[in-house]
DNA sequence: TAGATTGTTAATCGATTAACAATC
DNA sequence: TAGATTGTTAATCGATTAACAATC
């Protein structure tokens, strides 16, 4: 019912490098479908990102068999494969916490609504935060937070409090259901098996530029 | 002149894993140095960041032999030498391009300065932002970015311009003499050799929350 | 000294790429 | 059919981990 190509090969939870890429080809094959596109193949796909076109069908292949020898991928229907298997076929209900300055862009930021996450409450523990409304939510102090998470069904949270306080915020997370944090906090979080997290460290991101370019000295390629 | 101990043993570029733990070792050692704390073993170094101590020792000897024997590594001479070598020993200026949502969250968040990395100029092309002032720096069109670039001697820029717009930006700054893009469009950026990109998508990383998550029945750890 | 811990080699593990029979 | 392209196996490459002599 699912789609409609032979089902995949196994249960097991794909790496962590081929999850990433997968989202990069849906993203890519939904601009290719915008295009008017309706079939692409593992060499043109994997040419606009960089990526081998091996790699390309391998990774398609650990999740099944989308693709029709001799003429590709049908866009549309690999789309569809794709966002079922990211488990973005649906909508997540997300909590924010922290609402300082990175906390407020992110509840803005039009890129997660466009992808099915839909910021659904806001957390805060200063006083002067919780009460206050932005976006047409209101700021909770974290004392309700359990409550909230089982009222909205709320799995996934994102956490942009400070350093010192981020440890202790995500275990209250944990405490009160949250099964998956995408942590911006620059530190590395300690939580129990059965929960996931995903760091964001816009830091270090930054520190591997400044090293990349201060150890290119024109000539040698870097595109990654 | 620069570090007390013995050079390192070669001029190759460490491997991106490696630089990112890297950033990771120089924040937990900061940390470290916070508490009082003079030296620090692989083990415990390791142990704090979830990192196994062969590979902590492997990553720094990468670039040269800063430890000792029987000891550990002394915090403070390592965090130096670990600065110098990510080249945050010293301030980099940073334009800022596109002042949407996210923008101007980058540009109040704290992370960026106390790692050294200082905003120095504003562009967009909006002609509704060019002119305006956000925390004391003028908004000015992409037309000013070479001058200004070779004016304030600005090597890095952070890119948080809509999709369609980040490639045809990209090539702009590459033209006037930018050598590395922190690139928050989700877009994969096209750039001559020589330049660097290090791309940041927070889609991408949801996504990946949302499939490990949905891939996570309880009892299962991954706390990657 | 005895104990601790490094830097490094060798072993293991996993990820990427090349090659190609099978398929449309 | 001939040409194109898949899925998959085998070969290669790189990254991680274990083990240990050297060192303090």
């Amino acid at each position: 019912m699912r789609d409609p190509r032979r089902d995949p090969p196994a249960a097991k939870v794909a790496p962590k490098a081929v999850v990433g890429r997968v989202s990069l080809y849906l993203r890519q094959l939904e601009h290719f479908e915008r295009q008017g596109r309706t079939t692409v193949s593992s060499s043109q796909l994997g040419e606009s990102l960089s990526i081998n076109n091996a790699q390309v069908r391998k990774d398609l292949a650990f999740f099944g068999q989308f693709g029709y020898p001799g003429v590709g991928y049908r866009i549309e229907e690999l789309i569809a494969a794709l966002r079922h298997i990211l488990g973005i076929d649906h909508e997540w209900p997300l909590a924010l916490v922290g609402l300082g300055n990175l906390g407020r862009a992110l509840l803005k930021y039009r890129g997660f609504r466009s992808r099915g996450f839909h910021i659904v409450a806001l957390f805060d523990n200063d006083p002067e935060k919780v009460g206050q409304t932005f976006d047409g939510l209101t700021v909770e102090p974290l004392e309700a937070l359990r409550k909230t998470v089982s009222v909205r069904m709320v799995r996934l949270a994102a956490l942009s409090v400070p350093a010192e306080a981020a440890q202790r915020v995500a275990d209250q997370l944990v405490t009160c259901g949250i099964h998956g944090i995408l942590n911006f906090a620059p530190v590395t979080l300690s939580v129990p098996s059965g929960v996931s997290v995903v760091a964001v460290d816009l830091s270090v991101q930054l520190e591997h530029l400044a090293y990349k370019v201060q150890n290119t000295q024109g000539g040698i390629s870097y595109a990654g």
